[in-house]
DNA sequence: ATGCACATACCGACCGGTCGGTCGGTAAGC
DNA sequence: GCTTACCGACCGACCGGTCGGTATGTGCAT
């Protein structure tokens, strides 16, 4: 192990430590009060330290919630992957993807409020940042759908708009779910919208109520 | 005719033209930047009156918002309810309503500014709004779907969650659309859009196929 | 080890600008 | 002369970001 344990944390570590406790403090006032609505002394405070103290570690407001946006898409977008690649089969595939996530804000429910939420309050400036989210998502599913179709368990469609509208019929899903009061489990809609959704695209019933493809991580 | 006319207005007149005025300068302003962004200033340059005058015809920015976006989205429901009015058969029923709907922002893309994307730049207030608002419409798909399950023409499915679905998936795919710089036509999509949500609910090809289900008003 | 110099981390008063809303005044209609 | 409509200077709260100052290391020469 390190020559270091047990001791008074060097400087570079606190700094580090301070940061990340920023960075916290950040996620839990955007998640909880959204982007303009969170001032940085809110943010100060919720962190324990002052305003100069957070301006020390951040240029500004944004650069605090790009960071935060980004590393969480990151996580969940890497999460989505390992899923997927551990499956083979298009559908399978597909069908991963939909579980993570839907799995994911089930049990990060504040996380969700970041990615859906919180963007909306923000200004002009978020609108791109949004939609890049957006994008990015919608594409992958895209993409999934291209494997899918090119195996022929789909049928041909556009699949461009086939993610966007998978997209948004996930996102509004979450979102209502985000902004009940006690909402149900989200995992209960799961094989609802699975259904819905490979139905939308032609999967048959058979294959449809074929739930197990097999593990998942 | 009213024993009123070439004259000059009579001060009521003028006054509830000066209000629409206001109104009018407010969706144009509100549309282009976003409740949060449009300063009251804004609104009274736009209306070519005085702060001070449009105070004098409204009590709050908030209110002239909430009148907005409720009038808006009165006057599509009202046209939605026409158009599913004129079909008796449930898929035709809903297949007008989502015609109207695409073809309504097509036709009025500032409109569905007002209704999705500037509802997002709003502070806290509004998320009870908006939700009010996609709850509206995802009640309405809900109770169409009602009716189809009842005459079983689709599949005895969750009709809430499936309205929530398709709600979010219109709804992402028109704000694609508005935030697009130069998009293509809205209504180039509604037919695999169409096809896509039919098919979700267990329509067969046929069926979707016979695009032509009767004029629409 | 001791003292010195410099960087790092942090503080909080303050600034500048914005913006919703108010208010005293005014002028035209009725 | 009273009400209605309107004006625009002004108020006060808020908030993102700055800045002068401090204190706590950290490295280095003595």
């Amino acid at each position: 192990m390190g020559r270091n344990e047990g001791r008074a944390p060097t400087q570079a570590e606190r700094s580090r430590a301070r940061r990340e406790q920023i960075l916290d403090a950040a996620f839990h006032t955007f998640t909880r009060r959204g982007y303009r609505d969170t001032a940085m002394d809110e943010i100060a405070a919720a962190a324990e330290t002052s305003k100069g103290g957070v301006y020390f570690h951040f240029p500004t407001k944004e650069a605090i919630f790009r960071e935060l946006v980004r590393t969480t898409a990151d996580r969940l977008a890497a999460k989505v992957e390992r899923a997927v690649a551990e499956q083979t089969e298009p559908i399978a595939r597909a069908d991963a993807a939909l579980r993570t996530v839907l799995l994911t804000f089930a049990g990060h429910r504040t996380m969700a409020r970041l990615l859906f939420v919180d963007a909306m309050g923000a200004g002009r400036v978020f609108n791109a940042e949004t939609n890049a989210l957006h994008d990015r998502f919608a594409g992958m599913i895209a993409s999934y759908l291209d494997e899918a179709v090119e195996a022929g368990v789909i049928l041909p469609i556009d699949t461009g708009l086939t993610g966007v509208a998978w997209f948004g019929a996930l996102n509004e899903v979450v979102a209502r779910w985000l902004l009940v009061d006690d909402p149900a489990p989200l995992d209960t809609v799961y094989p609802t919208l699975r259904a819905l959704l490979l139905r939308s695209v032609g999967v048959s019933e058979a294959r449809i109520a074929n739930t197990s493809a097999g593990p998942i991580g």
